[in-house]
DNA sequence: CGACTATCGATAGTCGGCTAACGAAAGGAC
DNA sequence: GTCCTTTCGTTAGCCGACTATCGATAGTCG
């Protein structure tokens, strides 16, 4: 039963490695496209609130907006109504190049994926989400 | 499609947390109880070695092993015969905790399945293989 | 024998995840 | 109106993964 652990996260790593590798063309890593995905649906998002929607501790955002302004993805502004809160926006580069991000992950999944069958796809699906509602409960 | 790939993603991120918490409490971080479980079928291998059978970067064991050898887990042996060579060795009480890892381990993953049928079980196993298998051809 | 090459571990630096602790701002209680 | 608490983002530091580079040792070839 462990070896279906240890397949388990050689096909993740191995997952996120064609990811990265495909984003990268875009300059655009692994961890900062899911970032983008958020801000594309709904821009000028706190930390907190990208955290939340990504089930991601909060000092992961921080320090991934970080490389993201360093890199020209986005911006870091006060929110004028509470000094507390942080708005990140996208930069106009940024929105350049959310088809071609968007087309890379769609092609890797479709890629990954190519060898299942549409049965094999739902089955997949119903064990991933059946794994993550056991590890989610209470009992742990 | 990319839905898949969001829950492979969560899914793995919780059976990770939840392997390192159990090894945490034996002093055993995730990471380092992949490096045991080689050691304890084989000791004494080189960084190299060890990065080979884990498919992972020999820097990354070189950190982990430094690690684990501030946490008494291993020791760091030059070849005798080959001055380039390091070779690590289990301690006393990396050799101690073998079972309670062992166990933990199992228990993670049995707990983690638990709620799928054996033929589910099956399907899963297949799917990894088939993306593995997929991600590592040539073609990429 | 001596120089060149190959091999190997270690180091530096990046990325992405975490927890713990801190500091600034907002809001409530009195 | 002042404290006190809550709510934020940030910082610091750990873990584990990577690439690129360096330094030391072995081995080979002339």
């Amino acid at each position: 039963m462990t070896d279906l652990m240890r397949l388990f996260t050689r096909a993740h790593k191995l997952l996120r490695a064609a990811t990265d590798e495909a984003m990268s063309r875009y300059g655009v890593r692994v961890g900062q496209n899911l970032v983008l995905e958020v801000l594309w649906e709904q821009d000028g998002l706190t930390p907190g609130e990208l955290a939340e929607r990504l089930g991601v501790a909060t000092p992961t955002i921080v320090k991934s907006a970080s490389r993201m302004a360093t890199a020209g993805l986005v911006e870091r502004r006060r929110d004028p109504t509470d000094g507390r809160l942080v708005r990140i926006h996208l930069t106009e580069h940024a929105r350049s190049v959310q088809q071609d991000i968007a087309r890379a992950r769609a092609d890797l999944a479709a890629h990954a994926f190519a060898t299942l069958t549409a049965a094999e796809r739902k089955h997949l699906e119903s064990a991933l989400v059946k794994i993550i509602d056991r590890m989610q409960s209470p009992a742990g």
